[in-house]
This record gives structure tokens, sequence and C-alpha cells, in this order.
DNA sequence: GCTGATCTTTGCCAAAGATTAAATGTTATG
DNA sequence: CATAACATTTAATCTTTGGCAAAGATCAGC
């Protein structure tokens, strides 16, 4: 689908950097400057959204063989508003917008690669948008694992809760209600 | 920012054609597979889902300048499940997939254009769902203007409400709960 | 294996929002 | 301009979800 050449790719990875990091670290600040997009080869990092109450609100699960940064915040070069968290130790490749911005220039398929991801993420923002119209929260619950696979072995429940928008009591609950039925 | 040629411009229009709706026609339905992409010169168009009850939620609203379609079908080349529907007499300019695919594959900033688009509408859909998360209705309301300029005087509340995520009663009291504040 | 920290569950009560139904307004169209 | 179709408001009631506090459960580091 999408070529690249030897030669592109190494040019591409010359500036990129492999580096790993402990779960609990932070790969960016919200009031950052994101000038770097991280690619997950393994480990778990989720991007967190913190409101005036001083609430966290899970955005996003990154997981392997993902893209994850502000992307927003990255394409306007506007400061970031999310923090991205260290769930598992990951080790990720990192991306430096100067890169990026070389590979759309130089690189043949550059920017139809740079397409084919935005258009991936923006289906992935589809479907989040219909679920949360659509579907109640015990149905996002029950169908979260088709999104993330084997979630519930590497995500603390509330940090779920939170993805699905309500509180970590709550889905509790629902789980509870749910067990009574059967 | 992006450069197309006049003859590029001519080649990729040859075969969009130009077209008038009046309102309440609908450019696609649930169910069909979206072929083509609407550019929307005048006019304002209204993406809806409607789920197993029957209740439709307004998932979009495009006014003119905007492109419109089920993006994630289209794009997956899979049946579409929102109806567009024109709430005013529209005039739209019809991009078929072919136009599409050959502006990719023979235009010069083909994938470019195409890569900011795709860029614009995931950050579109991003402040869509940060918002979901951190605003109450009532400030999702207030600030609705921002995204859809004089929103209000051309659509009815009940699809404002459901752009919200609320229903048309419960955004009726929370105006009512405002006035008396003041 | 302790111990403190972090998570999850539970109960009680409060708040937000949905549902239903009815009254009132507004708009389109013959 | 009459009338039907469509929108909005209001009130009463019900359901869902949140907030708080406390009790258990689980986990990580020593």
């Amino acid at each position: 689908m999408i070529n690249i050449s030897e030669s592109e790719m190494e040019n591409f990875l010359k500036n990129c950097l492999s580096k790993k990091f402990k779960k609990k670290e932070i790969l960016s600040y919200p009031g950052s400057l994101p000038n770097e997009v991280f690619f997950i080869e393994s480990g778990l990092v989720r991007v967190c959204l913190t409101d005036q109450n001083g609430t966290e609100h899970t955005i996003h699960l990154a997981l392997e063989n993902e893209f994850i940064c502000d992307y927003s915040a990255f394409i306007r070069k506007e400061l970031s508003i999310y923090s991205l968290e260290v769930l598992e130790d990951t080790h990720a490749i990192i991306l430096p917008r100067s890169s990026i911005d070389w590979g759309y220039t130089h690189m043949k398929e550059g920017n139809k690669l740079g397409r084919l991801i935005a258009e991936f993420y923006f289906i992935y923002q589809d479907n989040r948008i219909k679920n949360q119209f659509i579907r109640t929260p015990k149905e996002r619950y029950d169908s979260i694992t088709e999104v993330f696979p084997n979630i519930h072995n590497r995500v603390p429940q509330h940090m779920i809760a939170s993805y699905l928008g309500i509180t970590p009591i709550h889905l509790s609950r629902l789980k509870k209600s749910d067990r009574s039925k059967s």
C-alpha cells in the first residue's frame, strides 16, 4: 500500500531516537509544545486530560504499534493540554518534528503515509463519538476489548471507567447489577 | 500552503458535479455505500445517526465551505450508518471517489491536501471529544457558536440539544435556570 | 510476609438528566 | 388567514449517575 525505499527509511530514521521509559514516567506534560511523535514498539501509554476540578480524564490508551502524541497540538504547533503517562514499561521510537517534516517533503509517499495515518485516527475518533451517542456506558464497557484487546489485564478499572466517561464507582455498580442478573 | 496548478484543478473538476438541493432532501442514506464527498458552497447539512430506539442523534453540522460525507465509511469503503439531511437549500459540489483517487495519484500535492483535510477534521473531533469530557452541557451550549457561528438562527434548538448529547427538554430547562440567575 | 499505597466495592444521599404528557408558540402552506 | 405541522416550554415523576465515606481487596516495595 505504501512504498518507502530503503534509503528513504534510513534517512528518516537517522534523527529518530529509540528510547525506553519506565512505568509512571511522563512522556509529555500539559503546557508543553509537542515537537515529537512517539511510536510505541512495546508498552502502554495513557493520554490524560485534567479538568478545572483536578479530575483526570482518560482520553486515549495507546498500545503497541501505535503513534501517540497530542496530535492536535502537534499539527497546530500549539501548547499541549494532554499529559502522556507511561502505564507499563515502554519502548518507544521518538520521531522529531524535523524528521516528520522531512518525510513529507522528501519521501515520495510521505504525504500519502501522513494522510493514511490521519485518516486512521479520524476513524478511531469517529467510532468513539458514535459509541458515546448510541451505546450506554455498560455497552461501551462490554465492548471495549474490541478496541483495546486484553485491556482488563493491563489497565486499572478506574481508568477504563474514565475512558468510558463514568466514575469508577459507577462502573463498579454496573458490573454488580450485571452479575446479579445471571 | 497548497499548490494546485490550473490544469490540475481543471482535470479534477471535470468529473465533479455542481448541484442544488432543497431543504429536507437527503444527500445520503444510512445503508448506502458512500462514493462521493460533498463540498458545500452554500447551505447547511446535518449528519444524523439513528439508534435502535429510533432516536436521532445529530453527529455534525456542516456549513459553507466544508466537505461532508460519512468519511469513515468512505475511506473504509463500507456501508454508511449516517444520513445526511439538507437543513437549508444547499448548493454543493459532488466529488466522486474516482476524482478524489485521481487527485491522490496525479495531482502533485494531492496527498498533501488530503492529509491536511484529514488532519483538520481530526482536530475538530479531538475538540468535540475534549469538550464532552471537561465541559458541562450548559457550557457546551454556551460555546457552540465558537464552532458554528450564527447556528441559533439556522438550526432548531432540539437539534442543537441533540448535538450536545442532551434532550431538547433538558436544554430548555438549562436555559431557564440560567435566565433566573441574572 | 509486612506495610503502606492504591484499587475496588458498597451504602447512603444528592444532583443531573430522561421520560411522559400537556400547554403554549411558531411557521409553512394551501 | 386558517389550520396543520412543527418547536419550545413547563411540570411531575423516574432513572441514571455522581459525591462522599468507609470497608475490603490487591499490589508493590522493603
